[in-house]
DNA sequence: AATTAAATTTAGGCAAACCTAAAAAGTATT
DNA sequence: AATACTTTTTAGGTTTGCCTAAATTTAATT
């Protein structure tokens, strides 16, 4: 029940593009994993001799049921380390991901789940990302653009599709964060600006490219 | 600067192992490491070659400064996670050597002193044992064996030099921890027996083995 | 001092995870 | 359908860290 973590990250790699792609390729993977094609192989075919992938040579590959469970463990790891160390040891939100890398890791289940209680069972990332629970289930709530949120709705930011620095840095002196609950006061045709509220401060506006960036989802 | 979980668990060993005895041999080493002499000798050689060690075939070896630098640093990372797992995640300490072991291993700098940081730098591991500073200083205060304080003396316990279940059961029966602070009330010479007493506690006994194995400072 | 015993090192191998270069299979193009 | 191009796989190597078995060096004993 351990495996390398190598072989985690495939796993990981594997889970991500098969959820973006309908389409998986040697390739694609050896890419997003920094490494060659032939690499990619070797261990396409190690994983489907421990039975977490299915594959036949030529014809593509994806996860079977186990390998799917352990992918969605390492992202499960790889988030609630990623809010803790923003939540408590107060790294910014761009600079977790790498040390995240590591954390997600550790063998501990026990470890993790005690984590995951002393944050306060936390559902989403500091990127608004989902966080899988110890069963592995992910409460989705239904994201929307800020740009489709009708008016005078009641809404929580859950995630920003673009983490660039200039966004980021627009979004905090807005005072937007993954969690704010915000409503739109009112549409401007004009440009599709929007004024938004949000509680206990003035309204602010926000142009039209930066509200697609912001996702919300209701509550 | 980025050496493997392998190297680092040398070093520690090494590390300590100095420490105890005047000469560290080979077999001592492989035993600690649950390995072979071969596979140890194969290990030296390469940490000669990257001029962390000195070391000279069949003539024995020893850490060299820079070698005990990054000892320390991972002994640093060891004792400040299990006060993390003990303090913030509630576990036993006699349960998170394992999970420590993993953990010690985390190559950013950053992130640990940062963790020194939210535990409020703590001078010392669940189990007594002194935290080197982001420099690698020791905060040494001299322990003494409770069994040689003197009379009326008030000190703290600082380590545990025995942690066997049995150990820890009646440490707790007796409410006696890390960080408690206690006088002897009275030496009998006829078992070398003694009577302790705690802060707002009745006086308690303990005998002449477990006072041995309780380690004390001043203050 | 010679022999025996113990500790250490060398020699030769193995598995994991990567690589390059070449071959094979699949896909497109004319 | 034949040729060309792209993708994937195989073949054969490398490094790290481990192993066993045999050789060498040092230490202990007679």
């Amino acid at each position: 029940m351990k495996y390398s973590a190598s072989k985690e990250n495939y796993l990981k790699a594997i889970f991500h593009l098969q959820n973006e792609h309908a389409i998986v390729t040697t390739n694609a993977l050896a890419s997003v994993l920094q490494t060659k094609a032939a690499s990619v192989t070797d261990m396409l075919k190690k994983l489907k001799a421990e039975k977490l992938l299915l594959y036949e040579r030529y014809k593509g590959f994806k996860l079977n049921n186990d390998g799917r469970k352990i992918a969605i463990q390492i992202i499960r790891k790889h988030r609630l380390w990623e809010y803790f160390l923003v939540e408590k040891l107060e790294f910014g939100w761009d600079e977790v991901h790498e040390m995240a890398e590591e954390l997600e890791h550790l063998s501990s289940k026990k470890l993790i789940d005690r984590l995951d209680a002393f944050l306060g069972n936390p559902q989403t990332d500091p990127h608004g990302d989902p966080i899988p629970d110890s069963n592995g289930k992910f409460n989705y709530q239904k994201q929307v653009s800020l740009s489709d949120l009708p008016l005078n709705k009641v809404a929580s930011v859950s995630a920003i599709s673009e983490q660039t620095t200039g966004m980021l840095e627009l979004l905090q002196h807005k005072n937007i964060r993954i969690g704010t609950r915000l409503e739109i006061k009112k549409k401007f045709p004009f440009d599709n600006s929007l004024e938004l509220k949000i509680r206990n401060q003035p309204p602010v506006t926000i142009s039209e490219q930066v509200a697609k960036k912001i996702l919300v989802h209701d509550n």
